[in-house]
Parts: structure tokens; C-alpha cells; sequence
DNA sequence: TATATAATTAGATATATATCTAAACATCTA
DNA sequence: TAGATGTTTAGATATATATCTAATTATATA
């Protein structure tokens, strides 16, 4: 996944307020698609873009499937972002 | 400017290597164009996407219009992408 | 002032994507 | 095992965007 990639990943207002909610907690989708505006079918969509983004990671819990940020991967993004956009000339 | 539109903004690739030409030195179109594999239109287009994300600026010499970075802009981008990417549950 | 050079704008097109409804799949429980 | 609940998938549509060619605008110079 390429940088550009994860910026389209994070270009949208909807999986910006999706990972703001997993960053206080992990949730299921059905408790995030309470705090949304979506259907489940459109916010399915945003969180396999996230997860094909690597940003985020699903476990099922029973009938449930628990979201929560990779905090791993966003540190290791914020990484190559600061360095992209901190060096200078 | 949404920081969901900065990242759109960031989120092409051929914006990404326009603003890593930008990061070595100040280019005017042209030079910029040499260097990409895309009409001087089409590079007008992304051009036009990055100052309207206040990433780059122009200022005409002669016939020529040379691109700069905005550092500053980079900067505070900067520092709220790590604020919005680092912090924690 | 006519021509050349540099860049943008207009208009068209093709691809990507955000969204929806309806259907399907997965799991739990009575 | 049938029905209820939670999530995803399929298929359609509308909007956004990356790209092109051709035309236009801005500047310089012979």
C-alpha cells in the first residue's frame, strides 16, 4: 500500500470520524453505524477500505464484528507522512 | 480547507511527486512537467488542486510561473496529522 | 505589432468512488 | 431447526476526478 493510498484511505470525512470513534474504543459496526449518517451496506464499505488500508483490523465476537484502529500501522504511517512533509528543501 | 481535503489533496500520486520536486527547489511549470508523464493541462489541473489546498503557491516571472512549497503550510498540516494520527485511546 | 513561448481554461470522456436498496451470509437462541 | 440479529455482498446510480485535445490568455521579443 502505497502512501498516496493511504491518504486516499484517509480523504474521507466518514472514515475520519470512524477512526476518531476507534480511537477511544474498540467498537462493533452496528455502535458505529449509530454515530453515522450511513447505511450498514455504505459504512461496510468505508471499513474494508480502512482495512484494506491497513488501518484498522475486525475480529467477530459472536454476531458481532469488533473494530479497532492498528495503532501500530497508524504510528508507522505518521512516520513516513512527517517525513514526507517535514524535510525540507 | 478539512484536513479529509488536505489528504485528498495528497492522495494522487503524480501530486506527490510534484511536491517532492518542490521539496529539492522552486520549478516553474514547465520544469515540473519534464519531469511527469502527463499534458501541461492535466498538470495545470493538479496544480490547481495543491494551491487550493494551500500546499503550493505560484508567483509568475516573466512568462513563467514557478511553484514553491508552502512550508509553513506543510508544517501545521504536519502537526495536526500527528495529533490526529498519534493520539492514543 | 506579429509571432513565439508559457500556462491556464473549456469541454469531453473514462474511471473511481460514495451511496443506496435488496439479497445473502453468519451466528445466536428459543 | 426456525426465526431474529448483525454484517457483508451484489447490483445500480450519481457524483467526483484524472486525463486528454483544442482554444484562450499572458508575456516577451523580433
Amino acid at each position: 500500500m502505497s502512501l498516496s493510498q493511504t491518504f486516499a484511505a484517509l480523504s474521507d470525512q466518514n472514515r475520519q470520524k470512524i477512526l476518531d470513534l476507534l480511537k477511544k474504543r474498540d467498537l462493533s459496526v452496528g455502535d458505529i453505524g449509530k454515530k453515522l449518517s450511513i447505511t450498514m451496506a455504505t459504512l461496510s464499505h468505508h471499513l474494508d477500505v480502512l482495512k484494506r488500508a491497513d488501518l484498522v483490523s475486525g475480529r467477530r465476537e459472536g454476531q458481532q464484528i469488533i473494530y479497532s484502529l492498528n495503532l501500530s500501522v497508524m504510528e508507522e504511517i505518521t512516520e513516513q507522512i512527517v517525513k514526507f512533509l517535514k524535510h525540507k528543501k
